[in-house]
DNA sequence: CGCCGAGTTGAACTGAATCAAGAAACGTGG
DNA sequence: CCACGTTTCTTGATTCAGTTCAACTCGGCG
């Protein structure tokens, strides 16, 4: 879960001058439905908290459309690899509905890293959820097989199949629309 | 690559107080080829860093044996899940030539991250090394023919198929040891 | 010397992809 | 608010990459 940073309000709850710190930095921003809000060749410098509202980190592999990251209300989303590679990113990110973000510049997130060890902490503490949910991804898709990834993911983000188009989640799951329909369809 | 603890002598090169701080709290440890040096079902406390020699994490999966990391010279190894989440692990670790390692436990670790902001840093920039790495292991693992996961591993880390057993290379590549022997025979 | 695990090779099988074609849903402009 | 074109979803038939199962060889080590 990229809930974290709801998981963690205890933090900035604690912690009220840096929660302060933190409000100084965060934009509330808004975007239409099927917004691209981040495009591929360009360096993504700010990473989003959505508050309403579902997005897509996707990118092409030969004229393929992959899916690799959905976002709710609570998560975060980003071009990972430019924003902590600060290099050009594969990645597009899309709204898929209505959008209203936090906005963080990775800028001013160094910043707050910089002014305050606490915050250093947590964003170490961040990464490493998000790497443990990252080996639990790897390992779903190395060793379930499609009908098992389904009912992982209908089991963990249940709302996505209300809210998102089938072919994209058919894309994370790794497995054709084809495949995903047949599923669905047992 | 985790090589990054090497990438980043420079780190200690410029701050020979941490460099300091850092020795102190790391042993050398040896073991012999075939020791399993963490087991499943325990909490682990340590990371290593090897200085000679070849390990791998891997673990059980309807009696099947699965390889999920490899690490040489330089290279860092633990089990993850645990030692970031301090809970039991599904992981072994198994020395796969006689080793040399040294050997940080998380507690000084943590300590260590608490006595300075640096390395604070340090540890943050170190796990998005590592979560970068793991996202393109996944890229490889979900786009990838066997055949080209293969080539993609033979260039990475040749090293490998001169030290490491066939069959674990076939189940980090997810694939059986007959189909990795045809590959290679081909 | 004989054993056992590792690697190889062949044949049959299978989960999921691909290809194809029709049905349903969507959104855009009139 | 409807009509039409486009995209998405479904369903069926075929194909294919990689697995499984089985038999055989090789090499190391007691």
């Amino acid at each position: 879960m990229d809930t974290f940073f709801e998981q963690n309000t205890s933090f900035f709850l604690d912690n009220p001058k840096l929660a302060e710190d933190f409000q100084k930095i965060v934009s509330v921003t808004k975007f239409p439905k099927h917004f691209i809000i981040h495009e591929s060749g360009k360096v993504c410098d700010d990473l989003y908290i959505i508050t309403s509202g579902i997005a897509r980190v996707f990118y092409y592999r030969e004229d393929k459309n992959i899916t690799c990251h959905f976002a709710a209300e609570q998560e975060s989303i980003t071009a990972i690899d430019s924003f902590i590679q600060r290099k050009k990113s594969k990645y597009y990110i899309e709204a898929l509905e209505d959008l209203e973000v936090l906005k963080i510049s990775h800028s001013d997130l160094e910043k707050l890293f910089t002014s305050s060890p606490k915050f250093e902490h947590f964003g170490r503490l961040f990464l490493q959820q998000i790497y443990i949910d990252l080996v639990e991804r790897l390992d779903d898709l190395q060793l379930k097989t499609a009908k098992e990834r389904y009912e992982t993911l209908l089991e963990k983000k249940p709302y996505l199949f209300q809210r998102v188009a089938s072919k994209h989640i058919a894309s994370y799951l790794n497995i054709t629309p084809e495949t995903l329909s047949r599923i669905r369809g047992k």
